[in-house]
DNA sequence: CTTGACTGTGTACCTAAGTACAGGGTGTAG
DNA sequence: CTACACCCTGTACTTAGGTACACAGTCAAG
C-alpha cells in the first residue's frame, strides 16, 4: 500500500481472499476494470476493489456465474441504459435471488426434520425420513 | 418405460431436465446408483430417479458442487453412521445452507434498494444508490 | 427381415474458472 | 551495488462438469 492508499495486485488478492493470478484474470475478463498503473508498470487498485472482489466470490458460492456476476456488477455503470431499463434488469435479477432462496428454504426444512425426527442412537440407514431427502417440495 | 415402471436413460434424462450422457456422467461419479439392467444390458431407473436428478440440479444452482450434493445425499444412506453422526453432518448443512440465505437476503435489499430508489428515467449512470451494489453488509 | 430409433461402452473433446510458470523488470535494505 | 521480494506479460496447464462421437448391439413396425 502506498501514501494514496491505493493497493497492489497481491494486497488485493490477500484481502479479497483470492489468488494473486485470480485478479489478474479478473482484469482480463472484465470483472475488474483495469486499474491505473503506476511508472513503472504496476496496477494500483482502489481500496473498495476489495468489496468488488468479495462480492464476485460470495456470489459464486451463492450459484452465480462469473457471467452472471457481471450483469449484476453492470447494473452501476450501465452508460447508454435509463432508470427504467436498469430497474427492469434489477427487478429480474431480484426474481432470480428470490427463487434461489426458496430452494434452499425447501432444503433447508428438509434437513431439519431429517435432523430433528431422526435422532438418538442406533445405525442411520433403516431411517424412514432420510427418503424425503431428495424430494421436490414443489415440482417445476 | 415398461410395465413395471422402470424408465430409460433416455426418459431419465428427459424428465430430470438433463442431457442424455450426464445420466451415465453422475452414475460414472456415483450421483446415481448403478441401476439394474435388462437382459440385453438397458439400464432401468426407478422413477424416483426423476427427483434424484431434479435435486442435484438444482443444489447445483443453488452453489453447491457435485461433491458436496453427494455429502448431501449420503445423509440419507449412511451406512455404518449413527443417527447422531447423521444429524451432526446435518446441522452442518443446515448452518451452511443459512449464510447462503442470508447472504441471498442481503443482495437481495441492495438490488430492491437500486430499483426502488433509483426508478424515473435519464441516464442511470450517475445515480448514486448504484454504487453500493457490491457493498458487504457484513464485512466477514 | 430389414430399417430406424434406441441403448451400450469407450474415448475424446469442450467450457468455465482458475493456477502455474518462465523470463524479465523494479525497488529498497543492508 | 547487490540481494531479495515484488511486479509485469505471455503462455501453458489444471479441475470440474459435462458433451460428443464412433462403433456396435437391440427391438418394434412395416
Amino acid at each position: 500500500m502506498n501514501k494514496t492508499g491505493q493497493i497492489s495486485t497481491s494486497e488485493l488478492a490477500k484481502r479479497g481472499g483470492v489468488n494473486l493470478e485470480t485478479i489478474r484474470y479478473y482484469e482480463r475478463t472484465g470483472l475488474l476494470a483495469k486499474p491505473p498503473r503506476s511508472a513503472a508498470g504496476y496496477r494500483q487498485f482502489s481500496p473498495e476493489s476489495v468489496r468488488r472482489v468479495r462480492f464476485i466470490k460470495r456470489a459464486q458460492e451463492l450459484g452465480f456465474s462469473l457471467k452472471e456476476i457481471k450483469e449484476l456488477l453492470a447494473l452501476r455503470i450501465a452508460p447508454g441504459s435509463t432508470r427504467a431499463d436498469v430497474r427492469k434488469r434489477a427487478e429480474a435479477k431480484i426474481a432470480d435471488i428470490e427463487g434461489k432462496i426458496e430452494h434452499l428454504r425447501a432444503m433447508k426444512k428438509t434437513l431439519v426434520r431429517l435432523s430433528e425426527t431422526c435422532c438418538g442412537s442406533g445405525p442411520a440407514s433403516d431411517c424412514p425420513i432420510l427418503e424425503s431427502l431428495s424430494l421436490d417440495e414443489k415440482e417445476k
